[in-house]
DNA sequence: CATGAATGAGTTTTCATTCAT
DNA sequence: AATGAATGAAAACTCATTCAT
């Protein structure tokens, strides 16, 4: 939605406007974002932003599409290679937990904008399209839908159920990461690809994953009768 | 950190202030809450308010906590009798999804502000003492080592990685059940107690529960030896 | 339509502000005057204006009002005393002129406000209750109807049409004078009552009143016959 | 004052331009006029508009004289064939009535661009050099002073009174006659020609030559020594 | 202790105008 | 001659906060 004076600004203009308008919005909400900082530090006019945007909504509106942008590509790169064929659903999750912890080490300015773009007023809330979490939460389930009819997933998980608690571990997955990595979620800097240390983070994916498949409780309390008739009993109001 | 000017006032009149005061700071960020609407709203002199609280700023902690307070209260009564002693930790699972379940259907408002306690600027978020997501985190933490150490949980589990699945898990149970229910995160109205209708709650609960417990793989693909042997060869790049 | 903050102002300044206010949307339209000029001017904080009335049209809006209410009340004075009772209608004329004269002379700031408010944006003009050209107009039929019926003036006469010839008589008879005087319109400076010289304007008003009484038209050649033969033959495409 | 640029502009462009400024600067008063706007809507580029002119002013006041040229071509118009050769005064007075209720209603938006030209800023209205009040008063007084000489009005008139009293009587007749239509003075649209229907106006204009020629007095009461003996009598604070 | 007027720096946005292409 | 991006001053208006009553 930016108007077309933006998108013909030299390339090199418009990714340090853009940078600085990412941390502009990221580091206050949208209330306290504010234009008149931005401009004075990007060094343009007052009048050129309003020459390139319509009004401080359709600039945000445009900062989070474009943030959503630079983390798919950098997803798209970072799932370059790394698995064979297409996998199975244990494995695309594995990528998308890649995928959310790269996004949020590399370009955590961006991701921080995304989260406020869940939290801005309901009237500008309304024009994301693709309001992602939606997005993230069909495309899961069609995942687990789809693992179920291989017979990967057991048939009889609720699938709507089962996508939330999957993509609820996988979104919550970047500030796991940033602690056990000792930052600050706040730094601005970009962890450099080669600080995304496989050796830290591939332990971490594996117990993740270990848990999705096949839970948390303890191995041998397993079998087939106790589980069945456990389920609800262990749980649900002491009644055992 | 109210003045007790506040604290002395009539109860009435502090609780009447209290919602109208979470409503200015729940529907908008915290530049955008307006401390001229709210004592507008409210009735009360702008005078007055600084006479309860040093600034906007420490109204807006006080009303953190104060939506905290409201939310754990409500745990509090949920829990009440419903399960006996203490329970496994799948019981205090089971409490706490029902108690932020009901917490997200019941106190909206003071629900969305804590959301917001997130979101706010850096500078504020670091007076949030108990920054509460950590506390949780801390929480379900010392539930599982504690669980792991009388058996219920599997002890080869990285106790870190599993408490943020948890509380992921947990946390995120909010807009599941509201899109379940058919409603709007955006309602203002709290939903009746007697709306949470058991019967459509527990089932989703006791479906998070067994994937928490036995994972998501199909049953009988869990040999031991399969499993040991698959762990990271099916989701690593195949590479071992 | 201003805020009781305004009204509660100590007298001395808020008469003060007003004449400033006057001022400045005399000698500009609506569009071009400012409020950030008039509270440069007026020494008063820009919040501070914003206390007293709603926004820039509530401000207009009542410095039109206060503009009238100035004439009117000036008009109130003026014809004390100088006629007996009542009179008939070309008293009345007599006595508008003098009041209008005597506006245009002594209050030039508001008198060009007022025609302002006739040019000023639809918007803004639709919420002058009191149009007051049209009040005007309908005043001055009333009296024409009035004088009918008493046999004051001719009973052929078409009220509309008469109420305006002499409505715009009247209205104009500001811009008239002050050329007579060989006085500036632009000029803020109010005359003041004592030059309003009797010796000047009374021949003035005698000279429209003769004009209305009885026409312009040559004497001897209005024999009651040639003048009803003539009265559309003359002036009416040369017919006859 | 328009550059040549603007001169040598294909007609239809210009023309086309002419009609969308003339909105522009009718429907705001000069400060709320936008060039930007006008620019936007006429399809221009901001730059080519100051080619074509120096600056707003330059702008706006050309479109005052362009909007005097079009109604007084149309006067021109109008007036063609109507009256013989010259006429008296009052056929002057008939045409001056038709032309000016024809340019209300035929031309309103350039009638109001003029109207709003009286009432510009003191800067602006200055250059106005064809100040035309004052121009049209002229031209009244050079007629009334004719006619006495011919005879044809009253010689103790005063020529400077009675050219106000007939100017601000054919000046006013415009809103008069759009009322009588039931007409909203605002109406973009032009009336056609034929909607100016003579059964109409000729009543109106023969109502306002009626009072004019005869003035406004009952007839009987106009003996020729009751007149001189009445004349300042009636309307000075009754005293007789 | 309550009040609410005063404040002026702050906000977003529009303006007329310039000038390099 | 036409363009339209750049400009920054200026606009109307809101803000959190203070303080005299």
């Amino acid at each position: 939605m930016p108007k077309t004076t933006f998108l013909n600004l030299p390339a090199k203009k418009r990714a340090r406007f853009l940078v600085l308008a990412v941390r502009e919005f990221a580091d206050n909400d949208y209330a306290g974002a504010s234009i008149s900082r931005l401009v004075a530090q990007a060094g343009i006019a007052k009048g050129s932003l309003y020459q390139y945007f319509a009004d401080k909504q359709d600039l945000f509106l445009y900062l989070v599409e474009h943030a959503q942008g630079v983390l798919l590509e950098d997803v798209a790169t970072a799932g370059t290679g790394s698995i064979g064929p297409i996998g199975g659903i244990l494995d695309q999750l594995r990528l998308q937990m890649s995928a959310t912890v790269s996004a949020a080490l590399r370009h955590p300015q961006e991701a921080r904008l995304i989260q406020r773009a869940y939290q801005s007023p309901a009237s500008i809330r309304r024009k994301l399209e693709r309001h992602d979490a939606r997005v993230r939460h069909d495309h899961m389930r069609a995942l687990v839908v789809a693992a179920q009819t291989t017979g990967e997933l057991a048939p009889d998980l609720d699938p709507e159920v089962t996508a939330h608690v999957l993509a609820a571990i996988v979104g919550g997955l970047g500030p796991l990461v940033l602690t056990r990595l000792g930052l600050d979620a706040e730094r601005d800097t970009s962890v450099p690809a080669d600080r995304l240390d496989p050796a830290v983070l591939e332990p971490i994916f594996d117990s993740v994953l270990r848990i999705v498949r096949e839970g948390v409780a303890t191995f041998p309390g397993r079998g087939t009768s106790r589980r069945r008739a456990s389920r609800r009993g262990t749980a649900q109001r002491g009644a055992e």
